[in-house]
DNA sequence: ATTAACTTAATACGATCGTATAAAAACAGC
DNA sequence: GCTGTTTTTATACGATCGTATTAAGTTAAT
């Protein structure tokens, strides 16, 4: 009938640290289901049953709306992994195992939430907030990793590379989440690791050396 | 001055296939340029140099565009493995590993191809016809590694599951191939193969056994 | 030279995008 | 119960999105 008139509707304040966490919830359930590439604010408002303009209010931007997800998400496996080092009396090999078992750990293998933080990996790729909070969570993640590889190499005075042992065990790990990602329950990750880590060796590996040198 | 007069442009033809070519081309330019949240089928066809209209002439939609791209990429994958199977009088190991080192020779590297091949698991993640693309590829992919492995398990009589130590050389693939596209050139992709497949063992596995059982 | 088949370009359409602004509603302090 | 502050909604803006339609240009066959 008539023109517009401006209906406001009745709502309930909450502390901003509410407000955000309902927001960041919204963007994760929101990168699940839509994917990164159709991924919009006013989606995310509509799921988080908020206005659009909750977005600008609570966040710098939709970019930094989509970084302070990510780091939400990546909080949860520090937890893990926290939790994990937290063990007492083990040793550097066991602290180590300990921490890729976290990693693989069925409490961090929800397989939304494995999804979500995969596509934040191409999110990174171009998007510079996103890649910012990517690389320090990653640089952090790394660190704990290295100290852990340094401690068990210093025991066993090894001639290899911390630094590539350390690029080779998060190269397994992601590896392993990704497959986890595009194909849940397939196979048991924790599986998969020991099977790479300790059961590959005697069955495949025996010729790598002189394939490599062929092939070059 | 004047209103709108329509001022057409003078153009060339060509065989549709070159034309697609063309299109499919630019896409995987403007996917590493803009990741694949910003891609749109303007700025492709602008890369093109190319109309808007070719888009919808030559593909029947962006996501089929989409979806050549990622299978000319692969193309270029399936390229490098075949070439490596062709090689005469390998044993089964060492073709499984000749496939292997395939799969991360310098030719495959490339950052941008492998940035681009990474984006399209993402977009796989939620978007139909590329995960359809996406399937066959790493069905067919997948099938050829399995066929690899069982050559390799039958002569040894492991008991070994071979599907699960295939899905482990896929995450092992992946891994590397992730960690390369992210930051390319951190470590020699091939090396890190081998490290993981040779090297490890005695390095850091003897505990995970135990620190699996403790943690689960 | 004309025609027919086709590529290619130009443009239109409705929808949605991220951001910005202003008004209304809620609440805390008095 | 009023007042000032802050949260929240509503709405506007210009830009761009994917797709569809129409017209113009090119080419090859007659």
């Amino acid at each position: 009938m008539s023109g517009k008139e401006s209906v406001s509707r009745s709502f309930s304040k909450k502390p901003p640290v509410e407000r955000r966490q309902e927001l960041i919830d919204a963007t994760f359930r929101c990168l699940c289901k839509y994917g990164a590439s159709d991924i919009s604010v006013r989606i995310i408002a509509r799921e988080a049953q908020l206005s659009l303009g909750m977005v600008r209010h609570h966040f710098r931007s939709k970019d930094e709306l989509l970084a302070e997800t990510l780091k939400f998400l990546s909080s949860k496996v520090k937890e893990q992994t926290q939790k994990a080092l937290s063990m007492k009396d083990l040793t550097p090999s066991e602290r180590l195992h300990a921490f890729i078992s976290a990693c693989l750990h069925p409490e961090a293998l929800d397989a939304n939430y494995v999804k979500a933080r995969f596509l934040f990996w191409s999110l990174a790729q171009t998007n510079p907030t996103v890649r910012k909070a990517h690389d320090e969570i990653y640089r952090r993640f790394e660190g704990e990793l290295r100290t852990l590889v340094s401690d068990v190499m210093d025991n066993q005075r090894q001639a290899l590379d911390p630094d590539i042992v350390t690029i080779a065990l998060m190269a397994l790990l992601k590896g392993i989440w990704v497959e986890w990602s595009l194909a849940p329950n397939r196979a048991d990750p924790l599986k998969l690791a020991e099977l790479i880590l300790t059961g590959l060796q005697g069955t495949l590996s025996e010729k790598l050396d002189r394939a490599v040198q062929k092939n070059s």
